[in-house]
Order: C-alpha cells, then structure tokens, then sequence
DNA sequence: ACGATAGCAGACAGATCTGTCTAGTGTCGT
DNA sequence: ACGACACTAGACAGATCTGTCTGCTATCGT
C-alpha cells in the first residue's frame, strides 16, 4: 500500500489512450488515424492528450515504444518452452507463426508506421531499435548454440524473418512463416551440423 | 502522320502527372503526399488531374499499375543477359540489388501503398496482381530448370526477396539483398541437383 | 475558318486535422 | 476543509486536403 500506484482505480487516461492508439494505428496506420479518433475510442478529452504525450508524434513514439516492448516479452516468454539453443533459434519463427496467424494481423508495426511517416522520424527510430534487438537475440541465441559464425546465421535468419512477416501480411495468409520456420530449420542445423 | 499520337510536342499533362506522383508517392507515400503537391511539380492544372485520372484513387491506381509494369520490363530485360534457367532464378535477385542498391529506395511500393491504405483498397488489388506475376515468374523458371517442385522452391524464393526487398528499406543498406542472393543460389542448386 | 479537344489558372466549398484554450468536475492526501 | 491534481467537455484557430466550377488559351483535324 506504499504510495507507488496513484490509479487503480479503473485505468488512467493514459492507457486508455495508449490502448485505443495501439488497437487503432495498428489497424489503419498512423497518418490515417486522426487524433478525433483516438480520444473518442479512449473515452478522453482531447487537452488529456496533448497533456501526456505532448504532440501526436509523442503519442505515435508510444505506440510504438509500446509494440516494441510487447514484442520483446512475446518472444522471450514464447521461447521459454525450448530446451536447446537450437530449438530456440529455430522458436522464434513458431512465435512468428503465431503472430501473423492472428486475424488482425497486418504486417510489421514499424515497417508501416515508417512506411507513411517522413525519413528520420520517429518511426525509423524506434524501428532500428526494434531491429537491433531482434538481430542480437538471433546473434546470441546463435553463439550459444555454438555455430561457427552467428553473425552470419542470424543476418540469414532476419532475411527470412523479414520474408515471413512481410509475404503474410501482402498474402493475408500465414502460410509464408510455415515455409520460413522450415527454410530456418534447415539453416539452423546445418550450421550446427558444419561445427 | 495518322491520327495515332496526338500530342508529341513536349509530354501530356497525364504523363507529367503520372511522372510527380511516381516521384512524390514513392518518395514520401501515397496518403501523406496531397493532390497540390503533385500537380504543383507536374506544373498542370487542377482540372487536367481530375479530367485525366478521375479522383486521387484513380492516380493512385495509375501510379502502382505504372510501377508494376515498370518492375515487368526491368527484371525482364535484367533476365535477357543470362542463359540458363538455373542462372536466370538467380539472376532475379541480382536485379533486386541493383533495384535496392539505388539512393531512392524505399522499399516495395505496393507494400508502402497498401500500409497506409485502408483494407481492401485499390493498393491491395494492385499487389495481389503483382505478387501474382512474381510467383508465376519465378514458378514459370524452375519448371524450366527442371526442379522437383517449382512452385515450393518458388514460395521460398518468394520469402527471399520479399525478406531482402523489407531488409534493406529498413536497415536503408543494400546488404540483405546480397545476402539473399546468396542463399537462393544455395536453395536453387540444391534444388537442380535433387534431380 | 472553325469546332473540338486539351490544357491552364485559380477561386471556392466542405471536410478534416492538429493543437490551444477556457471552464468546470471529482478525487486524493493532508 | 482545502489545495493539488487529473481529467472532462467542447469551442476555436489555422492549416490542409479533396474535389468542383468558371473562364480563358492554344493547338489540331477537317
């Protein structure tokens, strides 16, 4: 009972926010979607917007910093059922499956958010930070499986991973992860295999 | 002289149009570019945009069927130098680089277009029909180099360069696509000496 | 010479978008 | 009881966007 959660109470304006802007920006991109929008699904006023997140690039920054820390836990916690490193390597793409599987699915969050934002915003930013993380899981999750050289394994694997979230969402079909998490599978083991 | 061409002066105002929005709509996407933008670097009128194309979907269609059309004749013509089928299957990734290596990329222009369109938009009816004669391109060469299954060694190619075409808009490095190719002339051979 | 056609220039309507501002409400800790 | 705080409701300004409309000009085929 310390003084650390000032609202329980039902949800602070500010997830609210940040829920209705995941759920809405995700869906129809974060140009499209105009502030209107956000605040009536939220069930806020306008001026408690402009007071949490400053401008609509704070709020897009958040959505995204959000999808980026929701990735992380998913895949990270999707990946505790494996034993092996190699499963591991081999697991993100059961995630990925997964995921795109999911009807309202539609494509990378970053790809799209910096598909329609300007070069050098905040969309590239967080989306670099997305893409480092996910390349040195892959390079750490490589080296522990103990491939002669991870860096190279993991820059094969991206490729792949890329391919999959992309195909399935122009295809509406997750049928290009399958075919990428069996590509991945004969990846991962025959650069095990080449120790 | 027939009748046939009727305006060989300097260009129609439909194909400096056609040639802004292709720049414009690429460069900073299809939503966020407005309609004054355009016709302000086409240097045309309001009226011949809208008696031309009809309303800004029209240009839109326009703009992706121009950009499918111009993607057709570029790895066509990129294909004509190599002379086995085997070499042609790799030879589309070699044109990828060439067409990813460029200042200006900023990846698929019908993924970028359909990303900030809504479901079921004119963007989307132009992928499918892009994607669709990608895969029979590449399906269309592996029957002709002979392979056990074309159309699985093609979905996986597929997964290649869709992998290498979103890689290297977002790492905005050519490398992925490199790479790619790479692994595709791994998969290839491997599938031509599984005869 | 004369329509027909294609194009230009720009005002205009109506919608929509971001962001600001005022004024008021309810809840908390003290 | 009271001040701080978080929030609500909505008007408002100013910009921008799509699409229409009027009026004018130049060129081409006949």
């Amino acid at each position: 009972m310390s003084a650390a959660s000032p609202a329980v109470r039902k949800q602070s304006a500010r997830d609210r926010l940040l829920a209705a802007a995941d759920e809405l920006f995700y869906a129809e991109g974060v140009h499209t979607v105009g502030i209107d929008r956000v605040i009536e699904q939220a069930g806020v006023a306008k001026a408690s917007l402009y007071s949490c997140f400053g401008n609509k690039d704070g709020l897009i920054r958040a959505y995204l910093q959000g999808r980026h820390e929701s990735r992380q836990t998913r895949i990270l916690t999707g990946l505790e059922r494996f034993d092996t490193p190699r499963d591991r390597l081999v697991g993100v793409f059961d995630v990925l499956i997964d995921y795109v599987s999911a009807p309202a699915y539609r494509g990378c969050a970053f790809y799209n958010a910096s598909a329609e934002s300007e070069k050098g915003g905040v969309a590239e930013e967080m989306s670099d930070a997305n893409r480092a993380w996910t390349q040195e899981l892959l390079i750490g999750l490589a080296r522990e499986a103990g491939v002669p050289d991870p860096a190279v394994l993991a820059a094969q694997l991206v490729i792949l991973y890329d391919g999959a979230s992309a195909g399935a969402r122009l295809d509406r079909h997750p049928e290009a992860a399958v075919t990428a998490r069996a590509m991945a599978a004969v990846l991962v083991d025959a650069a095990i295999a080449a120790l």
